[in-house]
DNA sequence: TCATGGGAGTAGACCGGTCGGTCTACACGA
DNA sequence: TCGTGTAGACCGACCGGTCTACTCCCATGA
């Protein structure tokens, strides 16, 4: 279905396909799905139309390979925080998004989460897109709840806590901030996420 | 500089420019700045392009209009909630948000903020659009942190808040509830705001 | 009283540019 | 020679915006 990535022919063909994919992630961040069109994303690869079709069925297509590589790529930043078995869990947690925070930092104000970029532009994204983002989001929250649970079990918050609801909340307010972040191009907003969340909400460790 | 709304000739023209600006706002809530063209919404009101473009001096232009429109009716909703002096300011601010949950049941689901809904579109957005955003978000976190300026005089919050601060805050977490509802087409989201911020944040009421 | 001139507003054909997508031609290694 | 991948001209649809033609109302003045 998708290309095979080549065994024997070097790496130019494999380039080309990633080349692709490092300026959509780029311009898509910015831009969004329907703020930018192929010919810039192609512009930026240095990549003729051809090769664009040859690698991805679509736009649509190229758009949830896009989603996939960025929850994929932040999945390997942050697997070895979440799993260090060193620390207890919220603080792992914190760890976790303190990367993200650093993320948003160290790029242009103006790159934000691919999946979070997309999210509000649910209502003119095709339903295939929107499915690729919800399910992103269903994995996070999922991994945020484990950690939660993890707390619990080791008395890092209370039994009373639903963590699949709470890992709902945390994911919406990282959101918010991300938002805020995008319209005052200052990561400060970030700050008074991981503020709120981890010693107000989660507090007192 | 704009066209002076008619006097004496009836209300056909002002009916032609109302139900441009509703078409829009509905359109674009769905559909973003970005992702709905003028013959959309040209076609939605009935009215031809030379009227719009009598009335307005480019998309740009009634994009901004909107976000204004936008402003000034969730004001006026919330107005009278808000200046109540026979509740405290807590309670008041509570219900300015849950006048907002409301408006999001009563609509279709898709229909959200058309403010908190451009705001993530700011990258492909004009500098101009932007700072109509930028202005109106301003103005809420103002509007907020008068509230609870008023709170902390009466005891209901702490003196060690910063209310400015607070009130971003709140405005962030509302937006990252707005992202969720669009994205789960669920307004569970918003209560899980109410719930969050009015009994766990500024809870003990 | 009524002819008339002009501004307000309606109507939609049309413009160049850009959109996502298709098609053919070609380079090259096995 | 055939499969893989590159290269870009080209397509119809649609974008925001312009332009001309037209209707209607009413202010004016003899």
């Amino acid at each position: 279905m998708t290309p095979t990535p080549p065994q024997t022919s070097g790496q130019q063909d494999v380039d080309t396909r990633e080349r692709l994919l490092a300026s959509g992630a780029e311009l898509f961040a910015e831009k969004g799905f329907n703020g930018c069109g192929l010919a810039e994303v192609l512009r930026h690869a240095g990549v003729p139309k051809g090769s664009f079709y040859h690698w991805f069925g679509s736009k649509e297509e190229f758009g949830i390979a896009l989603i996939e590589r960025s929850r994929d790529e932040y999945m390997d930043l942050v697997r070895p925080v979440l799993s260090d078995r060193k620390t207890g869990p919220i603080q792992r947690l914190r760890k976790a998004f303190e990367l993200g925070r650093e993320h948003a930092d160290s790029e242009a104000s103006t790159d934000v989460c691919l999946v979070t970029r997309l999210a509000l532009e649910t209502g003119n994204l095709s339903q295939s897109v929107l499915a690729a983002v919800k399910c992103v989001h269903q994995q996070w929250n999922a991994l945020i709840a484990q950690i939660l649970r993890e707390a619990q079990a080791s008395g890092e918050i209370g039994p009373g806590e639903d963590p699949d609801r709470l890992a709902g909340v945390l994911l919406m307010l990282w959101e918010g901030a991300t938002i805020r972040m995008q319209i005052e191009r200052d990561a400060r907003a970030l700050d008074d996420f991981l503020d709120l969340v981890f010693d107000r909400l989660l507090g007192r460790n």
